[in-house]
DNA sequence: TTGATATACAACCATTTGGTTGTATGGTAT
DNA sequence: ATACCATACAACCAAATGGTTGTATATCAA
């Protein structure tokens, strides 16, 4: 009996959406210029409803934002959110740097005890 | 019949791989220190199997390597493809940098006719 | 050689995903 | 008032995901 309590965090979300070819075109021209569903919904060979379902998932890790005017839904993009996923990604890569780093001074040094004290 | 060719390119597999927490911490660990499967699979409370997956799909997004050592695979970091994440969602946000240069661009030029001349 | 350890992999299962069609509803324009 | 958008949403479907258990195989240690 799987639970999959929460269907998962924010991070989770914000990189699950942009895990999408459809998806991160969406992103692009939204960033690009603010434009309801259905413009979107013309540009891409599935049906509107789809469409729709691309931009509830980008909506939930709010990677956009809908907004109501008349009777179309506008979609603007929040840089807030692909800020901090930038900023995520950067933090696992100055973790690699990090990394990098510690193991050339290893070498510089000559031979190694690399393994010695570590633990976790 | 619904088609899903190719299931997706290399940056649909990165996304993917890092929207799991159990996968992201995996990379954490293994940037940190090389480990075997075995070694990283103590650490959850999941199957040694449900570890070997989730190092799978590491491993198709080449964000991790793998390296039989023994009777052991050795997992590493593979930094460029991490790097390649960090640069795809700067990307992003410079996308959206310059979208936000040219709304304060117009707003400074006082009253605007912005959705003019613009299409694609 | 025997046993323990590390991995591989098949089979299975529930849930999620990504798409579809069909129907209902609300706003716009004539 | 009527017709035509744009959207919402339910129901359905196949495939993918994330987990499990069970079994086989290879390596290491005694």
């Amino acid at each position: 009996m799987v639970v999959y309590q929460d269907v998962s965090n924010e991070t989770d979300r914000i990189f699950h959406a942009l895990a999408d070819a459809t998806r991160r075109d969406i992103v692009v021209r939204v960033v690009q210029r603010e434009q309801s569903v259905s413009t979107l919904a013309e540009r891409y060979a599935m049906s509107f409803t789809a469409v729709q379902k691309h931009v509830a998932v980008l909506e939930r890790a709010h990677l956009i934002v809908k907004e109501r005017r008349g009777r179309e839904q506008i979609v603007r993009s929040n840089p807030d959110t692909l800020r901090k996923a930038t900023v995520l990604l950067q933090h696992y890569e100055e973790l690699w740097r990090d990394r990098a780093q510690s193991i050339s001074d290893i070498l510089s040094q000559g031979v190694a005890e690399q393994e010695k004290g570590e633990e976790s």
